[in-house]
RNA sequence: GGGCCGUUAGCUCAGUCAGGUAGAGCAGGGGCCUUUUAAGCCCUUGGCCGCAGGUUCAAAUCCUGCACGGCUCACCA
């Protein structure tokens, strides 16, 4: 490995350190309060208390005989005082000389207060607990008011993904966000554990993909010689356990889709699907605004966000309504009076609507009408019900018309949130989907839309009429932490090798 | 894949318009300083200016290509 300057001289204070007898990564430390415990136990009374702390160096001003840093550790920073005649000179010299910001120490000493006010560690005992080698990206910070300013803090976007490890040292609120993250996930388990779901894990490498509309990554075992499919939605395992009597069904897993990366879309993500015999469509909306809601509450405190400067409140009830108002709404086109391919693509030139010209007619309501027209300005939480039956074809018909299917959507802050459904439960009508969807789509791909034969074996046994419902929680955490991009709340998204070598080769 | 913007010291950024010896702050190194907190003061090291070509007496700067990133459009039932 290559050295920077910075690095080399680091790496000389540890060969210092070892020949002064210090042991740069020693096993074990002695901590007994955190930065915070201790700052709280002064306040109760303990001052003159003996505390040791640990933590990363985080800034250090030496002031001749006596130095001032701070320490930081998950809970916080405090300010520790080392003082030449309390350590002695073999301490304090080695101190200056070769602890750098960064490096992970103990510090052993009494609980005081500073003549400006500041509860200090004044350090009797000094450990080295681990050599930082690599200067962290940070930069000082001030204090302003109750805001802290940063200075020349890491800022590169690509670095800060690509050294998340930085990112979160030197960033603590993004350590939040991923704190966010797992209490959000932790409140969907305690919700639907509390309702009767059962929490199951189903295959991620699957030897037919489905559920969803999206190319799959393609893997190998080697020993079956067989091709597998990184998942691209748990939907069709999770329905096969309801036909196996499991009445009420969630799993919370990374789904796999081989497609481009957007400020929402990343090739692996992590989606909640559930299902639950004996709801529909309507039931499943409710328990849909219940959780986000109760989630909400539970994580924040409150059911109000900010999210890209809109106040949103996820309180229930949401707004509902069709897909086909919310169409004509937007563009002044009711699609169910186009009922063509050609006839829709026409109204939509004739609307002043730019539209990719041979799509299929669900294809020119889903993505040009809604994800084009509606779906940006739908902040507030909205629920979009009643979609056509040619872009869903796992949920049930409508009994009054057939051109249309108990499916609805769940959008807020311009997001696609949820997607669920009255699940089809009739083994015939599926098959025929299947078939219908093969015959749509094979001019464009005729791989992508494969038939699950054992799925529809499993439907034959008889499967309970039941609701699903699948939502992103990578998005849903965006929300909750008021990021625009879902890169920021996965810990290690995906990037391109930085490599170039090795970027040409592929190429 | 298209368009726009970006890539300069470990970090944050000037310098590019109008070609002429590569800069600042912080970090680092050497000093002074036993209550500082973006500590202060003096001195100081550090650069393939993303990469490769081209134009020119001369390129961080102009041109072309490429790589990576950001935004955006397209794609993604």
């Amino acid at each position: 490995m290559e050295l920077s300057d910075l690095e080399r001289q680091r790496l000389e204070k540890l060969q210092r350190l070892r020949a002064r007898g210090w042991d740069p990564y020693p096993p074990r430390a002695e901590r007994t309060h955190s930065a915070a415990q201790a700052i709280a136990l002064y306040e109760a009374g303990g001052e003159g208390q003996e505390v040791t702390i640990t933590g990363r160096l985080r800034s250090i001003r030496v002031m001749g005989k006596a130095t001032f840093a701070h320490v930081e550790d998950e809970s916080g920073k405090i300010q520790i005082l080392l003082r030449l005649n309390l350590l002695g000179e073999e301490v304090y010299e080695a101190f200056e000389r070769d602890f750098d910001l960064g490096d992970f120490v103990e510090a052993k000493g009494r609980l005081m207060r500073t003549r400006t006010g500041e509860i200090t560690v004044e350090v009797t005992r000094l450990r080295m607990l681990a050599k930082a080698l690599t200067p962290l990206p940070w930069g000082k910070e001030q204090q302003v008011g109750d805001r802290i300013v940063r200075y020349s803090a890491l800022t590169d976007v690509e670095e800060r993904y690509r050294q998340r490890y930085a990112d979160l040292a030197v960033h603590p609120e993004v350590r939040e966000i991923f704190r966010i993250r797992a209490r959000t996930v932790a409140a969907i388990r305690r919700f639907l554990d509390e309702r009767g779901f059962l929490e199951v894990e189903t295959p991620i490498l699957q030897p037919v993909y489905g559920g969803a509309a999206a190319r799959p990554f393609i893997t190998h075992h080697n020993q079956l010689n067989q091709d597998l499919y990184l998942r691209i939605s748990d939907e069709l395992y999770l329905k096969r356990l309801l036909v196996g009597g499991f009445e009420r069904v969630y799993e919370i897993g990374r789904d796999f889709r081989n497609e481009g990366v957007s400020f929402k879309h990343n090739p692996e993500f992590t989606m909640l699907e559930f299902y639950a015999a004996y709801l529909d469509y309507r039931a499943v909306m409710d328990l849909c605004e219940e959780m986000v809601s109760t989630v909400a509450r539970e994580v924040l405190g409150t059911t109000v966000i900010t999210y890209e400067g809109h106040t949103i409140d996820l309180a229930p009830p949401w707004r509902r309504m069709t897909l086909r108002e919310a169409i004509l709404e937007a563009s002044g086109i009711d699609y169910t009076r186009y009922p063509t391919a050609d006839a829709l693509y026409q109204a939509l030139r004739e609307a002043g609507i730019p539209a990719q010209p041979g799509q299929t007619w669900g294809k020119l309501i889903d993505k040009e009408l809604l994800s084009g027209l509606v779906e940006p300005n739908l902040i507030q939480p909205t629920i979009l019900y009643d979609y056509p039956r040619d872009i869903s074809p796992l949920a049930k018909a409508k009994p009054e018309d057939p051109t249309h299917v108990e499916r609805f959507e769940a959008f807020i802050g311009g997001m696609e949130i949820a997607n669920a459904f009255s699940e089809l439960n009739d083994p015939l009508d599926q098959e025929q989907r299947f078939l219908e969807m093969g015959r749509l789509y094979r001019a464009e791909d005729e791989e992508a839309h494969p038939m699950d034969e054992d799925y529809i074996r499993a439907m034959m046994y008889g499967m309970p009429p039941n609701g699903g419902f699948g939502m992103g929680i990578d998005r849903l955490v965006m929300l909750f932490t008021d990021r625009p991009s879902i890169r920021e709340v996965i810990l290690f998204p995906h990037l391109r090798p930085r490599d170039t070598e090795h970027a040409k080769r592929e190429t």
